[in-house]
DNA sequence: ACATGTTATATACATGCTGTATGTATGTCA
DNA sequence: TGACATACATACAGCATGTATATAACATGT
């Protein structure tokens, strides 16, 4: 396996476009197939044989099936995260960026092929410390940050913040996941999100 | 793989003594053994290996490696729902049974090789309409009989039960998660019980 | 008590998957 | 252009799972 590249900018050589080229096409098809198999259900060779190429170019690129799970993994955080970032700054006052984010969040995880990977998987295949570094890095601070302020400024009343925005992202989690599968998910979906809003609302000062 | 009797009274034959014997090792080993490694971490060879039998009583009392974490499962499922119930028939007034029984569920999830089976590995093995089911059957069913009571007597205020009963299990999973592994568990805990308790209460009418 | 069927467990085998070691072609750069 | 690096393919070894089959212990009716 090779330290990827940062992505400087355009393909200088021929080399970095060839690798770009394979380490996208196997990332898209371990997506597709890990959100629709999951990580157990899908062998690395047909992951490779989606994309056109053999094992032997997974285990250049990515550090095993586990590593390539990574990397789709992150690639999900990072969408999702882009996705709340917007939604929380399209709000006013820092209860609603909350309560925004909350909502974008829920909606996200609509997809039950992203749920799979990020919620239903991702603890399992990574185990529990490198799933919580992750989870810790890409949701967890940001949680915290936000609640802190907002006691802070005393909007809401004061709890312990870890203990807390451990409580609000399960609680979005299961709710994400509920929706997801629930007869009818649109409105499983306004339902989680009142419901949480009204829940996030109560905690006020 | 044989249905297993009912445990009627006592052994009355030789070969029912020694089924039990068998699979009551079996299922002690498996569930040592995931606890320790996950699901994925132990071969079903070392399992048995440790039980004192080989492959073949394991495929003749369970439905393989899979049947037989689901077996475990349930065990552990059956361990935390008696917990709990005795701890709601502790309390008095329903709004006291809700958070009594929600203090239970985060205090037995201490454990972490309990919570690796029942938070970590079963909805990854098990996939999730299995997993559903098995939540279904043993934790939703009970939140919803509690809200929906406290919502009749107007103790709660209306919410939409299924996803409050989500929001509110998925948040004591959560918690029971972080805490767990928290530097100071024992503190975290109460931190999580005491978090949540307030939580259930704001919802009040 | 013995023949016979049944249950419990062991053994042997076929298959598939992972990871690694090695080979080869293509690109890069002095 | 020749030496080195990179990208990928092929071959192989080991392990895990599930199944098919063998065997031993036991139950049961006569």
């Amino acid at each position: 396996m090779r330290k990827v590249k940062q992505p400087d900018h355009g393909p200088e050589n021929k080399q970095d476009e060839r690798s770009r080229r394979t380490t996208g096409r196997i990332l898209s098809e371990a997506r597709r197939l890990f959100a629709e198999y999951g990580f157990a259900g899908v062998s690395a060779e047909q992951i490779v044989a989606a994309a056109g190429v053999t094992r032997g170019a997974l285990y250049h690129h990515f550090d095993g099936k586990k590593g390539l799970f990574r990397a789709v993994l992150e690639q999900v955080q990072a969408e999702i995260e882009q996705r709340v970032k917007a939604a929380v700054d399209r709000a006013q006052d820092p209860m609603e960026m909350l309560i925004a984010g909350n909502d974008e969040f829920l909606a996200a995880c609509l997809d039950p092929g992203l749920q799979r990977i990020l919620l239903t998987d991702a603890p399992a295949v990574l185990g529990w410390e490198e799933w919580r570094a992750v989870d810790e890095d890409h949701v967890q601070c940001k949680y915290r940050a936000f609640l802190g302020k907002l006691m802070d400024n005393g909007v809401l009343r004061p709890f312990p913040v870890d203990a807390l925005a451990h409580i609000i992202s399960g609680a979005a989690n299961e709710a994400a996941f509920w929706a997801a599968r629930a007869d009818h998910p649109a409105t499983a979906l306004v339902q989680a999100q009142i419901t949480m809003a009204e829940m996030i609302r109560s905690l006020s000062a």
